[in-house]
DNA sequence: AATCCACAGGAAGCCCGGGAAC
DNA sequence: GTTCCCGGGCTTCCTGTGGATT
């Protein structure tokens, strides 16, 4: 049931992993597949594609695989080897890193830094050129690259093929977010696109069918009620028809189920799995807050607490300061905590939303989303906040 | 109709840490 | 090691504004 497992049968992908293998077939017959440009959001079986087409090829034709630290290897057929190498960007985002990565998975070694980038590329290139074969290239989360402004490297690696004698390179590239490429160079984007593929979002129905084919892996038959995978399903199809979502959902219900010593699993751990894979997200950003972005809702949390509503900026600022103050951090400036706040509406942990109230000025109305109990819980695990775990606001504060 | 509050939120620039280049 | 550059967090300064009140 975990993301790791990749499954034999990607269902309602035929179409997809048909289009790919159009594309990476010509690669049997000698010659180098176009690059691709693959678009989907989370969880809709875009990398299990293409790995799962990838591997297939290097089966037929001989060469290898290479995914994070794995590397496996298949004998040669009559032509040229494929190298197929899985990167993800998320992690190896910058040009060195990409291109240091690339020269290791083809024999040689470059240290992790130290060197400069077109020595790397050098590096990269003799290995690459050494022998006939075809290297084609996933770059996974490829967005992440070039937010980091490096996109000179995927110019190159695009129009490497010309300055190639021996071996050819093809370059898929993976991005969740279809806008990403207005921001592309426009030379990087037309060979970059000159196959596209789109993933679209399952819809219920498809995650349905999903969900059935690991069930009859993992699951003894009759251990789940009826409606368990309709729910799980259902509630994945809110979420963009994210399958890792439905996956999570029902390894989780049946974790629960498992616990309770219960014998089947139960739509009840269904909605329970579903409660909780929300409140850990929230957790888990409200932990990893910095500070002042704590203290600022902890302010947000006093107001409330002592009954105010309509919460202004003015009036979170102030209770800030004195909550800084008394916990020896340095007060931001009015102006940064607004952003502060804008933050935290954007990360769904408060809502705020700019109100005029005539003479009285234009301000943002700010409320938390989050239960209080459990954010003062959170909040009061930091140890830089312990000072004002049981303040007492003035009483001014107190009267609103 | 004019006023004016209490901010919103843009622009420019400082500081600092980290990584690349030399 | 030193220098350079970059980006993020932050400050300073600023102009803009919806609508109750005058």
């Amino acid at each position: 049931m975990r993301h790791s497992y990749s499954p034999k049968i990607l269902p309602h992908r035929e179409k997809e992993i048909e289009e790919l293998a159009r594309i990476l077939v010509s690669a049997i017959k000698g010659e180098t597949p176009s690059n691709v440009f693959v678009y989907g959001k989370t969880g809709t079986g875009k990398t299990a594609v293409i790995t799962h087409v990838g591997r297939a090829l290097v089966r037929k034709v001989g060469g290898k695989i290479f995914s994070g630290q794995n590397a496996e290897q298949h004998h040669l057929g009559k032509t040229n080897p494929v190298f197929f190498i899985y990167m993800n960007c998320e992690m190896i985002d910058t040009q060195y890193r990409l291109l240091s990565k690339l020269a290791e998975y083809l024999g040689q070694s470059v240290p992790l830094t130290g060197w400069p980038t077109d020595k790397v590329y050098e590096m990269f290139f003799s290995a690459l050129d050494d022998s006939e074969k075809l290297v084609i290239v996933v770059l996974d989360e490829i967005d992440k690259l070039l937010r980091k402004g490096s996109d000179d490297i995927l110019y190159s690696l695009t129009r490497i093929n010309s300055d190639l004698k021996k071996a050819k390179v093809s370059v898929i590239g993976i991005s969740n977010d279809l806008n990403f490429i207005d921001f592309l160079d426009p030379r990087v984007r037309s060979s970059l696109g000159e196959e596209e593929i789109i993933f679209a979002p399952y819809d219920a129905l498809q995650l349905i069918d999903i969900l059935n084919q690991r069930v009859s892996e993992a699951f003894a038959e009759g251990s789940l009620e009826e409606d368990v995978i309709p729910l799980c399903a259902a509630f994945a199809a809110q979420e963009h028809g994210d399958a890792r979502r439905a996956l999570d959902l029902l390894r989780m219900a049946a974790e629960l189920a498992e616990r309770e010593n219960s014998l089947r699993v139960r739509t009840k751990h269904v909605k329970i799995s579903k409660e909780k894979i929300e409140t850990d997200r929230v957790v888990e950003v409200i932990k990893t807050l910095p500070t002042q972005s704590k203290l600022v809702l902890y302010s947000v949390l006093f107001l409330e607490k002592y009954g105010m509503t309509n919460i202004t900026t003015g009036e979170t600022y102030n209770t800030y300061r004195e909550l800084a103050r008394k916990s020896s951090i340095d007060i931001l400036t009015q102006r940064r905590v607004s952003d502060l706040i804008s933050e935290l509406d954007m990360l769904g942990i408060l809502n705020s939303a700019v109100i005029s109230k005539g003479r009285y000025g234009r301000s943002k109305e700010i409320k938390l989303a989050t239960p209080h109990v459990y954010l003062k819980k959170i909040l009061d695990d930091d140890a830089r906040l312990s000072r004002i775990a049981n303040y007492v606001p003035p009483m001014q504060h107190r009267l609103g």
